[in-house]
DNA sequence: GGGGTTACTAAGCGCTTGCTTAGTTTCGAT
DNA sequence: ATCGAAACTAAGCAAGCGCTTAGTAACCCC
């Protein structure tokens, strides 16, 4: 009659959740939280994007914020690494800014349902999960912060308020996500690059 | 209990709603949707704040989606005031310039519940009321795009894309609602001042 | 003071929400 | 062949949702 009982039928709330079923969900919960917002989102709706019953989405996730936690991460893990691999791949200062805010523009075109959570679903975090992702937040903030000191210590850069300049830079490819959609005159690359020629305009010498 | 002699309205939709609980339900609307989103605030969050029951708020407001279109609509007209009046203030494309980006900056941070609304809340209108604010929002954007194109036949300034730099003015100004709040180390003047020279820079000849 | 209009509320209706429960199926390891 | 864990679903619960209904009180004009 009744089964034993076992330890914990949904999965704690940090754990990565791999697995064909965990990916399309997670790829459902993107497209309906970009287009709708976290909260217009059911639980039921993003089960039957993902080809499940309602009650699929708890195998894999323990609740829906936990799910919207796990896409901010995983999108905030990836932004900072395109802004960092783009730097690396650069070694002056005034061409690391264009590589950085290019990329970072391109990719928040690219991937703008994606960044549409990193950027305006994540205030709707509980508090403990919000602290955790404004960490990786202050790791964007510190490349760009660096380059720019690095630029002005060249004398490549002329940047008279160094917060306000990293918050405008950041601001241009961000609000990118704000107005992409797909079909639109310009692709995702060509946003990129009209966006490095401006960063780089914003802090000439 | 005060009861104010009030002129005219019924809860049908699109007019304007003058009166003192309409306005005290505005006002509370524009906090509660600031703060928590469109869709996860409640009508009876909103009546709690405005001091009404939850019916309250159908003898002013046809539906929630009545009130959100209200807001929005006050604020992008509001937006267009702005604009139009700061290049009003100045002659010279580049002061016009100036005047119109940190106007819209510093109001982005001064009335930042607003302009979230505004930036960020609109999507969920339906198509009806969704036409209708982009209209307004083609106003501000031509505004803009005027003056550079003003500013590109007088020789002051060098835009390779118009399309793209006026868009991404908007942007910096826009992007301010975002991150801005009260408290912060910079005052929404501050901001304002900022953003006219960085405005300067993405144009400069 | 009667008639009409307006502002407002208490109560509640029908529906949807996030999530749980109880159970079945699948399948690899033994 | 049997076991146990994992993946999944049908059904449904309690709570909350937007909004309506029925009714009351206050006001204005005649």
């Amino acid at each position: 009659m009744l089964s034993t009982m076992t330890a914990s039928p949904t999965p704690a709330t940090s754990r990565p959740a791999a697995g064909v079923s965990a990916q399309r969900l997670m790829d459902a919960a993107v497209d309906a939280f970009a287009d709708n917002g976290f909260h217009a989102t059911s639980t039921r709706d993003i089960a039957a994007r993902a080809n499940l019953s309602p009650a699929g989405v708890y195998v894999h996730f323990a609740s829906k914020q936990d799910l919207l936690f796990q896409l901010c991460r995983r999108g905030h893990v990836l932004a900072l690494e395109i802004v960092a691999t783009a730097r690396e791949g650069a070694d002056s200062p005034p061409a690391q800014l264009v590589a950085i805010v290019s990329a970072f523009a391109r990719w928040h075109a690219e991937q703008f349902r994606t960044a549409r959570i990193v950027q305006y679903e994540f205030p709707h975090l509980t508090p403990e999960h919000r602290d955790e992702i404004l960490a990786l937040r202050k790791q964007i903030d510190a490349v760009v912060t660096d380059v720019l000191q690095a630029g002005v210590a060249s004398g490549d850069f002329d940047v008279p308020d160094l917060a306000v300049t990293t918050l405008a830079l950041q601001s241009l490819a961000i609000d990118v996500a704000r107005w992409y959609e797909p079909g639109i005159r310009r692709s995702p690359e060509t946003i990129g690059t009209a966006y490095g020629d401006l960063a780089l305009r914003l802090v000439h010498a």
